[in-house]
DNA sequence: CCAACCGGCAAGTAATCACTTGCTGAGGCA
DNA sequence: TGCCTCAGCAAGTGATTACTTGCCGGTTGG
């Protein structure tokens, strides 16, 4: 399981295992310390960080660097270009719903040391979460956004005003004559279908409703090709 | 802020507040006595529970008690009819799915230490989750997909096959013509999408993307909607 | 009126915590 | 060979942990 890695890059891999297993409260120095191949209760681990808190910090920092790459992968889908017939269309939309639910839900698995940490172990560290927030959740949640406006602009074939520069603060809902989808905010909701699908599914071996990630991923690009057809 | 309630119960009440707010591991004996306003580190807690698992597991079995409202709420709403023109119904959906999830939120704001303990402090205590998914997320899971099927059923006009009794295991998705939506999967991603919103926001202090309870719930129940109508 | 009980407190217990000190042996370099 | 560096270890440090023991004052019931 432990590897000939450096000593310091087992430390952090396993020290982020351990956190997000057991929180970071509950893990000690001894098991990351055991956990990495070294002899646990001496302060080996001393030897590369000077505390447990710089440990966390720095685990995390490493995490977040493998980070960018959902974003890029997210705006490369919503480049395509979609058939004109509405039937195509509606199908093609479908694939690309579906294709992008399971990108996140791979990203979250990849990442699933991350995730879990911003739960059990992030809540007492005010800047890391600020770190995840701002480097993590909202990359996510503006490239789906982005993804979204771009599939609804293509598939209504109208232009939208102001070429749809969709920036930072978009907050009035209501000056868009009220009609028009909150693209962001819908964002937020299947992005959060899909992180809480992951999260419970993660905390409980299988979701609580015992439905599957197949019926799952199926729903949201069912729910969402409705949403983007009006 | 500690009034003049039984011991135990304020025992109880501080504990699951601390256990939500920093950790089961991270919370301990000494400051939960000083929270109900007992001597912090006596041993005072030890003459109303015998340990601190015991004061765990009695926690959440009171905070389990005060939970099936929900479940009647939303069969409640469930049972109202819809308008017959196609305009009104659809605005009668809308506030429908406006209602429902407000009350969501307002359920999980209610449980807030209940939700909290999920990621917090339960992971260690298999069978406590296992009360947890049972007695709270399959009923609000169950109680939404009622809803929703009982909302398409009536929108559709429709009689479907089998009046629709939908009761625990509808595994097949495919057996029923591939058309017809899965409304149990389809109730985990708005349930999903409620709750992942209401966990980020109480994590963060406001929902990292910035977008408000007003535009999120909107947001909901414009996907909503459009699912339901086709 | 007395005895039994009970809830709270002070002061423990042993274990574990994060972290430190001093040593050791291996490797690099002169 | 001689010397320096340094990762790792054993054995500590004091603080904190969950939990226990013995005592005490108040209430209650006979």
């Amino acid at each position: 399981m432990s590897d000939d890695a450096p000593t310091r890059q087992r430390l952090l891999r396993e020290a982020m295992r351990l956190f997000g297993e057991l929180g970071y409260a509950a893990t000690s120095i001894a098991m990351i310390e055991q956990a990495a191949g070294l002899s646990p209760g001496s302060g080996s681990l001393y030897k590369h960080f000077a505390s447990k808190q710089e440990l966390l910090s720095a685990g995390l920092d490493q995490l977040l660097q493998g980070t960018p790459e959902l974003t890029a992968r997210l705006e490369q889908t919503s480049s395509r270009a979609l058939p004109r017939r509405r039937a195509d269309a509606e199908a093609a939309l479908n694939a690309i719903m579906v294709e992008t639910a399971r990108a996140g839900l791979a990203r979250l698995d990849q990442d699933r040391d991350l995730n879990r940490l911003l739960f059990r172990g992030l809540e007492a560290f005010p800047q890391l979460m600020a770190r995840f927030r701002d480097e993590e959740l909202r990359r996510a949640q503006d490239a789906t956004a982005a993804l979204l406006a771009g599939l609804a602009e293509q598939g209504s074939r109208r232009i939208s005003r102001g070429q749809n520069a969709r920036g930072q603060n978009l907050r009035s809902k209501d000056a868009n004559g009220g009609h028009e989808a909150d693209w962001d905010a819908v964002a937020v909701v299947f992005v959060g279908a899909i992180a809480h699908y992951w999260l419970l599914r993660d905390v409980f071996g299988e979701h609580p409703s015992g439905i599957d990630e197949d019926r799952h991923v199926d729903a949201i690009a069912r729910v969402a090709v409705a949403a983007l057809l009006r």
